[in-house]
DNA sequence: ACAAAAACCCCATAAACGGGGGATTTTTAA
DNA sequence: TTAAAAATCCCCCGTTTATGGGGTTTTTGT
């Protein structure tokens, strides 16, 4: 019998899921959480073997919520429940620490199968995440000139943005005025689809722009 | 009617194996080889869609074999075939363009579940195999930095901002005033000794605090 | 030769941010 | 137990961004 907590905002699926678990035979829900706020507290207390986590939840979203569980408490493995197949949800819930993924379109007994798996040792996830997952190991490693068509100018002036200087600085570095530079980030800002400096930032990073 | 090629210098195996799929009705054997050699040959003819791949055999060994395939024929999905579970191998098939890892002490029943996974656009591989890969996803990039000592409520609300959400947001989120989360980027700003959100990401992403 | 893309410039307004002051309560660790 | 660190909240003020619009002049590719 494995204990397992839910953490989700959607109460009927999380019900659901929890009628599920229960009547497999095989998982005992000992916590139904609408949101994180007391997710620590309730870990503390029935140290439940298997966390199933929703992502976009009020308050502390689910990846943030990982962290926190496996900082605390390491040993509770923790596995992703979401509607997301995206790949920037799927690699930053993995680096948090989730030991699975699995999406809330499967059917449900792919589901338990996909648990039962986990309770085998094994990282419960489906066919199509797992992919995922091959591809951006892939990616890791080898390099991701993802291109977003910047122009050269708009390339450097996106450098000059994660160099964290303001638009006058930069305007002034190339003898330009700063309402050009205001135009170039503005198309920058299409172009990476962001609507600041600061998630132009992150997304440079991320898809290795700089 | 999934079309799928064999090679594994073990002839029992590989030709129980070829019954197992061929009987289960789902696949046709075009080709089942005892090595390397004319496997470019018989890939040119056959046009596998898939191709199952022993890793250890005599001449030119499995992850080799699969580079050369997907250098000439990048369609034809390759999924390993073997008894080895070690990291480093399941890294260099990965590497080397495997689409899926299937160990051969795994039951008959499962590795068809698996292939069939595959066909329906899934990458085939075992729980423990996915748990290896999400840990050397996870070790690909390992964060070294934790030398700023930001608490966690810092660290906590460092991620939103690198996730471009403003401060409003980022305090509705956690249930707090504005003014409080202003409060803590200041003291981030002065940990991290930055001046801007776009400084703050910047170096949250270069020293992997995030 | 000509259209498209890139690079350049301007204005106005509202929202968000950065830096400067404070403050109290709760938690943590010596 | 007590001091330090963390977490919470508030005000002001000037600057910077974001967004919307409007342009002209080079390059560049076909």
């Amino acid at each position: 019998m494995t204990t397992i907590g839910i953490v989700d905002d959607n109460d009927v699926l999380r019900q659901s899921m929890q009628l599920l678990l229960e009547n497999s035979g095989n998982f005992q829900v000992v916590f139904s959480l609408h949101d994180v706020r007391t997710l620590l507290e309730q870990t503390e207390i029935f140290m439940p073997r298997l966390l199933l986590m929703d992502i976009d939840m009020p308050g502390i979203n689910g990846i943030e919520a990982v962290k926190m569980v496996k900082k605390d408490y390491p040993s509770v493995e923790v596995v992703m429940f979401t509607v997301f197949e995206d790949d920037e949800k799927i690699f930053r819930s993995v680096m948090a620490g989730a030991s699975g993924y699995l999406l809330k379109k499967t059917p449900p007994a792919k589901l338990l199968e996909a648990l039962d798996d986990f309770v085998h040792g094994g990282a419960p996830m489906t066919g199509s995440i797992a992919t995922r997952v091959l591809q951006m190991f892939r990616k890791q490693t080898t390099q991701t000139a993802e291109s977003f068509n910047l122009s050269p100018r708009e390339q450097d002036i996106l450098t000059g943005i994660t160099d964290g200087k303001s638009f006058k600085i930069i305007a002034a570095e190339r003898f330009l005025s700063t309402e050009t530079v205001r135009s170039h980030v503005k198309n920058i800002y299409e172009k990476l689809h962001v609507h600041s400096k600061a998630e132009a930032v992150a997304k440079a990073f991320r898809e290795k722009l700089v």
